[in-house]
DNA sequence: GATGAATGAGTGTTCATTCAT
DNA sequence: AATGAATGAACACTCATTCAT
């Protein structure tokens, strides 16, 4: 198959490693098995990408750019807008909401998110899985899940999303307790999801808008145990023991 | 390094290669490297095992059978026991206690339960990364991660856990929330949890205890949200949009 | 680049060919490295060449027509004219000049002759440099080197520089002696200068003119050890032991 | 073929690459070529040798050390020996000897050195070849040629063939005249002459023994005319042009 | 003349596995 | 039990060369 239109070989390429790395893993996915399934020869992927490895840092890399973008809308039309209205208060232990409509439309606000999140890991679903395979190597991209959707950077003036929310109120901070909550109890479940998604569909046998409902309805119950009148807990209340 | 004491050297090279497989991956980690790391001849491995995948297979299975019997214990002594004493009954939608005390107990249970678990994991955390790993593929142990703690098949007979509460309560069913919700809400942050516990606390800059507390009054604070009065809810009360 | 002007682009690949194959050897230079360093694209350059191979042919016999000519006009302007002008006999096993003149003017010629081959070796000591690799192989170039300041084919008919000296003189014949010397310590030492006069320079930290001086007496030294009076021996005088 | 005695696997691995290397270049010579060869297993050259490149490194290292010793016994047996007797003294421009017996051992010894040294290049043509090959390319042996059997490293210190020399005689410097007419004139002859053997005799006719004759008598020629009386000069008499 | 895209045929190297001792 | 030697089957990557425009 001689030449195709405009980047439309690189593309098909670029799909077609996606699809394969996410069913076989990349280790065991053959580059000759890219050539075949995208229809060109093995010799042309070595036209386009420097290397194997390079094929999958441009999968991630336009992965983890779209995720960001997304976790910023959130902030900026949500935290910071807030913030900026005075309706919003962050203190050392807890969200502090001037009224029950703050609240109200925060939590309106973060499901719509969690939904937007739960479609965009679902459409990439594939990807999502190479980067969990990935993560649990120690390899190139070892720590990409780490920063994906979240902040958890120690080095605070790297992370742009802890920076545009001190830059609205200063006295932001985050608290250990909401950073591993977020990650293990929000992120994690996310991503394996879309991850397992497959799989858990075919033991379920439930549909997928059915799967969508549940698996948002779990999401919301963990996510309002921590509203308590006008503010959300960031922090536990009293000592653990 | 010669004759070794009864079963010594079998033992290292399974100690070896979970370290080197959890650290590396399955695909990953070359057959000469254990060796290597367990001090013997590469060929001695295949007088032990039949091949680099039955090696896998022993370090999965033994966990595996670990993992069950933790979850017949809970089972055993919380669940059925509270059925036979005649203060749990359990309805098509919840878990029904006779009075606090009853929840209270239950409640206590489950939260020593999951310390347990996470001890657990902890323990075997480079297992349950290379779990995870191999359940991300689709080869052999592809769906071991969700028969490990948890009870998903569709085919009831062969799940123990299930059997042993069915015996005790005829009524009962599992909700496809509740199984949903425990899978990505518990299962999955508890083995993820494991997963990376080496990389979050380099991350987090957190101490082991701290972590554990963390971790647990994040669970406690997500499982207690079910709750309600003399009931926990295994289904969403009213239908989602 | 796009269109240059009339052949300079032919000329630009020849030129850095040239340098690159001189540099790593035909076989490691890549023609992806002589578009980059012609600055042209890597198909052009088999619009002006059939292969790979040929470059190197073209290259190569540019220059074996060069030195043929240069070895041409050495035997027509000293050996032919002297003996036209019965100042020169050739006989089986030496030269016989006619006086000590006759001498002196054939060593200046020849040392003349010997500098003119220096400044051209010289000025091409990339190419030799090819002409040495490619003959050290068994491939097509093998025999070039033999051929190059030298009459070394059996096959007389052949070789034009011999047919010449005979057409003069019906006695000539090489002696196996003065072939051997010919060859090996004089356009030996002669390419081999070309060929490693940068690495030799660097290690020597001599000048080029220092060098030049250095490399010519001691051709010269060497030469006029086969001069005994009115004679020059082609020939061993007496059986070696 | 499965167990061979004793290291004999190792030693046909590197027979059979010698030759093919000096027959066809390092770059054009397959591994599977010397494993075929050998009549060993492609992968069975790996368990022995590093990669390619190893196997070429530990051919010419061992050629290097019977090379280097070769030299030192010269130096030892005939220059150091006959200053300590006190018949040779090493000025800056010369070799002065204490009478005709002395210069005319030296330069039979040296006749019999240069004889030892043609049967050695003879033995090992196939490596010469190879290492002029390398050396002309600018890789890893790139310059190894010029260390082999010559003194030409400007850091003395390094030098152990000068060192010896100069504990013998304190005022010994090498005069650059003769380090490069030893090299081009010496060396390099010597060692074409190796790497050439073959197609010379094929090309010229002539037997093995007419062939060493001749070319022992071709050195023979040019090192005699150094000599002067009881002195063999190192540099120039007189400035030349 | 000039180029970007495409290809076929390697080629060095790796690695799980087996064999003889 | 233990080992050094040996092997077959891949596999990532390279490169000269060609094609369509």
């Amino acid at each position: 198959m001689h030449p195709r239109e405009n980047g439309a070989t690189k593309e098909k390429i670029i799909e077609m490693s996606t699809e394969l790395f996410s069913k076989k893993g990349f280790d065991s996915t053959r580059i000759e098995e890219i050539a075949k399934a995208a229809g060109v020869n093995k010799a042309l992927i070595y036209y386009y990408f420097k290397s194997k490895e390079d094929l999958l840092d441009q999968i991630v890399h336009s992965l983890m750019d779209k995720a960001a973008s997304l976790a910023m809308d959130f902030v900026h039309f949500n935290i910071v807008q807030l913030i900026d209205e005075g309706r919003l208060e962050i203190a050392r232990d807890r969200l502090r909401f001037k009224d029950k409509a703050a609240v109200d439309q925060f939590v309106k606000n973060s499901q719509l998110y969690y939904q937007r999140l739960l479609d965009f890991v679902l459409e990439y679903k594939s990807i999502f899985r190479i980067l969990m395979l990935e993560s649990l190597k120690h390899g190139k991209h070892h720590k990409s899940i780490f920063h994906l959707l979240d902040h958890l950077s120690k080095d605070d003036e790297a992370n742009p999303i802890f920076r545009t929310i001190a830059e609205a109120d200063r006295d932001f901070t985050y608290s250990e307790e909401m950073v591993l909550f977020r990650f293990f109890f929000t992120t994690v479940p996310l991503i394996t999801f879309a991850a397992y998604y497959d799989d858990y569909k075919e033991i379920s046998g439930l549909s997928d808008s059915r799967l969508r409902d549940l698996f948002l309805w779990a999401f919301q119950t963990t996510f309002t145990s921590f509203i308590s009148g006008n503010e959300i807990w960031l922090k536990q209340k009293e000592e653990p023991r």
